[in-house]
Parts: structure tokens; sequence; C-alpha cells
DNA sequence: ACCTGAACACCGTTCAAGT
DNA sequence: ACCTGAACACCGTTCAAGT
């Protein structure tokens, strides 16, 4: 009846996705969901891959940036904290996030911020950019783990593991105890300590030791 | 002629992997390269989620952990680097990652000996078990943002980039020098930087600064 | 026991043809 | 311009039947 525009497509892709997970997204049933043929869909959208990234960006597009002025470290903390809750509802990017392309537009207010930040604070370009590299993929890593292990999935039930690693056995339910914000969390103060220990390029003194390590807990206590 | 095996049905699958990448393995390629009816592969292993399991489990059986009585953080490094060099190699293990079950069995020693580590060297389990799951996140999403990134999946061309960001545009060609090894040392380093300067559990003194930065350098050196 | 043939219920994508 | 029908070249998985 109406044409077919981006923006409905990517609402039906949205609507979709939340209904039926992963699976349950195919360009057939997309069609199918907006009342049309499956060839319809290809006027609008060139590839899967592309209706893909358009939901991504959707998505990501909802991630909030503090107001500059703060402490950069704890800027860049709730900076990723809000995308790693924004992203986190949505086990599919975590699948996409593979074929490229998702990267791209939305996700790069997200770089600028921590680059600027970083940058702002007294790092070099090139402190900076490892740094940021390393936060971006430490947050995929952390989205992807957590769909591994996520209810469900849970690896086969493993043979003899009790004698031949002691060790992970007896931490492994630690870890289980935690929620998902609580290990994002942990691993991103460890990240960001070992980030502000490194020496500036220019700024106070020396400097390489200049807050106390308490800031960590700080930090994380400021978002949740 | 003679009967399928697990072994020759795994061969057979890395075989394919090699030679046609992720998209060229299916149940029916699979059961093609062995001259057999693609419902015989079915008798042997229950599932493709298995058979993918299995070949990880192949891969992973090749990273090789130091010697024990190094020094424990240049120990992780070079047993973390070793996974790095080792899974690399298989684009398709970033992909498969998310099905679960991959990281059960063999990936078990490497998680052995990482906590086993940083226990001996006072860490509680607490912390050791927060660090050991950043460590992992880590690893694989460095895995899944180089696949993201490799040649040939660039993301789309962005339009406007330049003005809006500008510190993203400086500072990316940084990034691009970098090798894949160097990209994965860097952010490795930062991470055992914070943990290592967390307060230890019982230790020596209180000791929050107890090795120069320099550190960082030499330990990724030794592995190269 | 081990395997085959044939089918079921799906995919993404294309393309001539319709309005 | 926008859409449909029908097809192409695939998937993973199952199951009765063969040897």
């Amino acid at each position: 009846m109406t044409p077919l525009t981006r923006p409905h497509i990517v609402a039906a892709g949205l609507r979709l996705l939340e209904r039926e997970g992963v699976d349950g997204l195919s360009m057939r049933k997309l069609a199918d969901e907006l009342g049309k043929a499956p060839a319809a869909v290809y006027r609008h959208v060139s590839d899967k891959r592309e209706l893909m990234s358009l939901l991504f960006n959707e998505v990501s597009r909802r991630i909030v940036l503090p107001d500059a002025g703060d402490d950069p470290r704890t800027a860049i903390a709730e900076a990723v904290q809000s995308a790693h809750r924004v992203l986190e509802k949505h086990g599919w990017i975590a699948t996409e996030m593979l074929n490229g392309g998702l990267l791209g537009a939305t996700s790069m207010r997200l770089s600028e911020f921590i680059l600027d930040s970083l940058v702002r604070d007294g790092l070099s370009d090139a402190q900076a950019a490892r740094l940021h590299v390393a936060i971006w993929e430490y947050l995929v890593g952390h989205l992807v783990a957590a769909r591994a292990t996520a209810p469900g999935l849970s690896p086969h039930p493993m043979a003899g593991t009790d004698e031949d690693y002691p060790t992970v056995c007896r931490v492994a339910p630690l870890v289980a105890e935690m929620s998902d914000q609580e290990r994002f969390s942990a691993g991103l103060m460890v990240l960001l300590d070992g980030a502000f220990a490194e020496p500036r390029a220019s700024h106070g003194g020396t400097a390489a030791c200049e807050e106390p390590s308490s800031v960590s807990r700080s930090a994380a206590g400021a978002v949740e």
C-alpha cells in the first residue's frame, strides 16, 4: 500500500530482532513483516550487510556521552559504560560485529570523545590511539564473551576439570557471582588504571603515580 | 571405503577452512571433501556446533605456555601472546567464538596458567578472577576487531568525518601504521600495567608501584 | 554398524515481468 | 518508480531404506 522507506525497514528490523532474536531476522521474514515480497526490500537496501549496519547505527545512536569538563578518566569510564549498557541489550550486535561496517558511522562519536579526552589529558597521539583501540577491543570482547557465556549457551560439560584445572575451578564461582555490569566495569578500570599510570607526554611533572589507586573504585562508583 | 572417524572429519574441516574460508565450510561440502553423503557426517558429529568446537580445540592445542618460574607478568604476556599468534591465523575462530562451547576444553589450559600465575604473585582469588576475565575478553575482542577491520572488509566510506571527528582523523593513521602484533601487545601491556599496579592481597610491603614502567616495554620485547 | 537418497524447511539474491 | 512471481544456488538436519 504505502511505499517502503528505509525508516520503515529499520523499524521492522528492530521489531523482528526483539521478537525473534538474530536467527529470526531474515530478508524474507523482514519482507513478510512489512507485507511485501522478499525482493521488494532490495529496492531500498542493497544487502543484508547494509541492513545490519543501519540497525547497528540506529541502536548506537542511544549511547550517551557525559558533559565535557569532568575529569577525563571518569568521563571515559562513563561514556564506555553507557555504550556497554546500550549495546549489551542487543545480543545480535556481537554476532554482526564481525561483518565489518558496523564500526562505521555512529560509533565514531564515541571514538572522538575518548580520543579527545585522552589527548586533552596530556597523552600523546600515539598513546591515545593505542589506548583507544584497547578500550574498543575490550568492549567488543566483553559483548562477544558475554554472549558466548549466556545462559543456554554454556559450553559442553567438560570432563575431569577438577583435577586438571584446580585454580579455574576454585575461582570460577567468584566470576559467576559478579553481574555483567560488574565484570565489565572491573576490566575497564584495570585498563584505565594501566593507561593513566603511564607517563604523560607533557603535563605537570614526571608524575607516574599521580593519583592514589583508590580512584579506580571511586570512578566505578560514580556511574553505578 | 574406509569408515569415517572424528580425526578424519577434523582434518577435512581444517583443510576446507584453509582452502575456502568460513563460508566455504558447510556440512555438505565437508561430506563431499570426505567422499560421503551429507548425512554420513551426522553419525560421528552431532551438530555443526560440535564440529566447530572440535576444530577450535584442535587449533588451540597449538598454544604454547612458557616455563613456570619466570616473572608472572612476563609469563602471562608470553602465554597470551602465543594464544594471539595461534588464533589470529584462523579468521573463522572469531566468527565461531559467539556460538559458545568454543571456550571449552583446550582453552582451559591457558586459563589455568593465567589464574595460577596471578594467584602465585599475590593477587586475591577475586582480583585474579576479574583480571583473567578482562584479559580473555581483550583477546577475544582483538580477534573480532582485527577481523572486522581486515582488508576487504573496511567499513563503508563515511561522509564528513574530517569536520565532525577531527581527533579520530588525525590519530587514525597512527593506528594503521601499527602491525596487528603491535596493537595487540600495546593493549595487553596497558592491561597488565593496570593489574600489577593494584595493591597485592599479601606480599612484601604495601608496594603499589614496585616496578618501573619500563617493564612494559621489556616484557613485550622478550616475546618478539 | 555405517552409509545413501530423498526430502523438509529454510536461506540471500536476481531478474524478467507486471502496474 | 515500485513491486511481484518465480527461480537459482545454496543451507542444516532428518529419516526411512539399503548393505
